[in-house]
Order: structure tokens, then C-alpha cells, then sequence
DNA sequence: ACCTGAATTGACCGAATGGTCAACTTTACC
DNA sequence: GGTAAAGTTGACCATTCGGTCAATTCAGGT
């Protein structure tokens, strides 16, 4: 006992050692965050039963809190990732190019994150809900100078004619809403339409006509130089 | 003790008696809900502690259970008043007069039920993102067919070159995705605009901007014959 | 074979919480 | 003013759940 309650990934030193695997008790800590982002995001923080995370990690509860301390570091660990899935899936906005290219792609990846990680969408979409308690600085932090940055951008295009006048930030809050709806709402969307396999007739093929009336909601031209197609 | 767990509105009768006041406990009844509403949309069910719930309502634990019989009987009642709400807003669609006209007063009545009734906002969509246990059979009942009738008017639309063609259902979606982050997702778009004051700064100054990107997004026209102006 | 530390497991504990209850107060009606 | 029901309150109970712990097994190094 000596590794216990390491919260960073753990020594991942002498990797290709012979003997040493990748990670004996390493293999065990990502099965229990899958495990718990799944739990979490249904039930919420208190409505989660570190048993029931337990289980579907299939492992005795003790053994969770052998790698995490308390059920709120588990907590922290997993949403974290969760925020940095996000931040991450939204670094590369290709702010160069075309503007209708760079945000009806930019969506698209978006759209594709929520059909990936639904679970984790929904995690997101319930810590923000109660306030965002644990990730407030990084929104007020991280994602605020993310938008600024970005929304420059938008401002130039706005004077080019290239996009609708509309406040930047309120642009990625419509594109946020309508991406993370299909993951978060996912129920409500499911008994609306009936539909029978969610994924294809949701993502597949819904997906295309929602882009387009995002991107022309915002108003977004093609720019005159660019090459680039849409596929 | 006969009146107890009544989940029903309770006796309206002999109102107007001189002795008999507008409802005694009905008050109360209603301060509990009120107070419920907050506290669950907040925490969540399993989170949501009976006794925050009666402290934020003036009265003592045993009290909160004099009326209602159960936490798990009291978030029944708070849920279907505040789907209630939902669906009562979403009733009266003007599917007569300019496509445009219409929904732009439809999105803007759903954005004022964002901002009265945020809570009510909130609670809702825990309830769908954790697979809306109790609602369920309301989305695939009533709304369901909700979207269905309303469908078929944008399909009219559309074939008269009034609207995008685009999926009716998911236009819906994405007019309440839209409408909703506003109440659900408050706190990151606090975070990231940094608001001093959200109703005004939000809701006053930069609605208006989005409902246009919404409106231009489903490609709504103004019926030739119509005289109505959006102000 | 032996040793050492990591990993596993189930029994157990204390705190918190939903719910009950009996005593008490208020209100409405004669 | 008397009475019965409605409403109020705090003490109390049973259960559940997060977290601890000691006992045991497992894996790698010598």
C-alpha cells in the first residue's frame, strides 16, 4: 500500500519492461472511471451508489475506494476528464479557410462527440445544470479566453460579410445547445420520434439537415478564395 | 387526520365562507412545491435533501411530510407541474397567418419561460437526462403527438417554399435546445460572458439576435398575404 | 522457496437521511 | 366555551451508504 489514493495516472516508468505489464492496477483505475462516468451521468453525483459503480466495474466496492480516495475525488477524476474531452473536442476550430467550411466541420465534430460520449455529455450537461460547483473556474478560465479568441475571428468575418451579425459567444452557445441536445436529451428525442435504432436514424440521418440550418442560421458564406469542399 | 396525502389540489369546496380561508394547508402545499422545485432542480432527486427542502419553505421536516406522503410523491407532483408548464407553453402554436411571424413568436414565448421559470427549466431536464423515469410516458404520449399535428403544418410550409425543408421534429428540437440553454445552462454562459446581470445582459440584449439566427436557420418566410409585423 | 509490497475482498462502523409518531396547538363550527 | 378535526413540531427509529480495516491472495524479484 503505498500507491493509494494516487490521483495522477500512476507511474507509467519502466513501460516495456518485460515483467512489468502496462500497468496492473492501471487497467483497473479506467475501468472504474468508465464505470463511474456511466453511473454519473444517470444519477447525478448523490444518486450515485459507489456500489453500483462497483459493480459494473465488476469489482467489490472496496476495491473503488482502494484507487480513489473518496467517492468525491472519484467524482473530480471523472468529470475533469469529461471537461477536458470538451475542451479538447472544441481546440481546433479552423479559424483559417472558409468560414462556412470551419463551423459546418466544426459541428460536425461536436455532433460526433455527443454520438461518442453520450454519457460523458450528459455528465457535463448536469454538472453545469447545478451550478458547475467543480468546474466553474475552468469556464470563467479556460473556455471564456477560448471564445474570445475565437470570436475575433467571427467579428472579422462579420465584417466581411462572411457571417450573420450575431454575437459571437451567443453563436457557440446555439451551436452547443443544438449539438449536446441529441446527447442529452437523447429520451425525450427517442420517445418523440420512435425512432428504433437511435443512432442511425438520429445521427445518420437527421444530423445533415440540423448542420445545415445551423450554419445557415449563422449566416455563414463560403468565402470567395477557398477551395475547399464540403464533400 | 383525513385530508393527509391528498395529492390532489384538496378540497376547493366552501370557498368564499366567511370562516373557512382560501385553503388553510393550500398555501402551504404550494410553499412546498415552490421550494421543492428550486431544491431539486439543483440537486437532483437522490440529492435533494427533505429537510432543505422544508427549511427553504419556512417549516420543519415533519411537516413537508404531513403533506405529502413521500419525497418520492412530492417530486411526482413538482415534475408534472412543471411538465404541465412545458407543454402548456408549447400549446398554442398560430399555425394561421405568416410561417415566420409564428414561430417567431413561439420561440419567443419558449425564451420567456426559460427566464420566469428556470428552475422549472432545469428540473426538466434532469428529468430527460436521466432517462426521464416518470415522464416518459408523456413525451411518447402527449408530445408526441404534439409534434406529429404541429409537423404537419410545417410540412405545408415547406411545400409552399415557407420553410427549409428540414425534419419538423428536429426543427422542434432545435428550437428548444436553443431556448432551453438559456435557463439549463446558466451558469457556463455566465461563466463564460461574464454577465453582471444575466436577465438584462442575456435575455434583454442578445435574445433577440439568436431568435433571428433561428428563425433565418429554418428558413421561415413571410406569407405574402400576411399583414402582421414582428414589431 | 522466500520475501515484500500491491491488490482484493468482505465484514464492520458511524453518520446521515427518509419516514413515523405521539404530544401539542390552532382553527372552525355548534 | 366546548369539541373535533386540521395542522404543527421535535424526538425517535430503521435503513442505507460512504468509508475503514484486517485478513488474504497475488505477482515479481532474489
Amino acid at each position: 500500500m503505498e500507491a493509494r489514493h494516487a490521483n495522477e495516472p500512476a507511474r507509467l516508468d519502466r513501460i516495456g519492461t518485460t515483467t512489468s505489464n502496462p500497468g496492473v492496477g492501471e487497467r483497473q483505475r479506467e475501468r472504474i472511471i468508465r464505470a463511474a462516468t456511466v453511473v454519473f451521468s444517470r444519477k447525478g453525483y448523490d444518486g450515485a451508489r459507489v456500489e453500483a459503480i462497483a459493480r459494473k466495474a465488476g469489482m467489490p466496492k472496496g476495491n473503488v475506494l482502494y484507487y480513489f480516495k473518496s467517492k468525491k475525488a472519484l467524482y473530480r477524476v471523472v468529470i475533469k476528464q469529461v471537461l477536458s474531452l470538451w475542451l479538447e473536442a472544441l481546440g481546433n476550430v479552423a479559424v483559417d479557410g472558409n468560414p462556412e467550411e470551419a463551423i459546418r466541420q466544426y459541428v460536425n465534430r461536436k455532433l460526433a462527440l455527443s454520438r461518442n460520449h453520450p454519457e460523458a455529455s450528459r455528465l457535463f450537461a448536469m454538472e453545469v445544470i447545478s451550478g458547475a460547483p467543480i468546474i466553474n473556474d475552468h469556464l470563467s478560465g479556460e473556455l471564456r479566453r477560448w471564445v474570445e479568441e475565437k470570436g475575433r475571428v467571427f467579428k472579422k468575418w462579420q465584417e466581411e460579410g462572411l457571417m450573420a451579425k450575431i454575437d459571437p459567444a451567443h453563436a457557440f452557445f446555439m451551436i452547443w445547445a443544438v449539438t449536446q441536445t441529441y446527447a442529452d436529451f437523447e429520451a425525450q428525442i427517442q420517445a418523440v420520434t420512435g425512432a428504433k435504432d437511435y443512432d442511425q436514424e438520429i445521427y445518420s440521418d437527421a444530423a445533415g439537415e440540423v448542420v445545415d440550418a445551423l450554419v445557415r442560421g449563422l449566416g455563414l458564406k463560403r468565402d470567395q478564395g477557398s477551395s475547399l469542399q464540403s464533400a
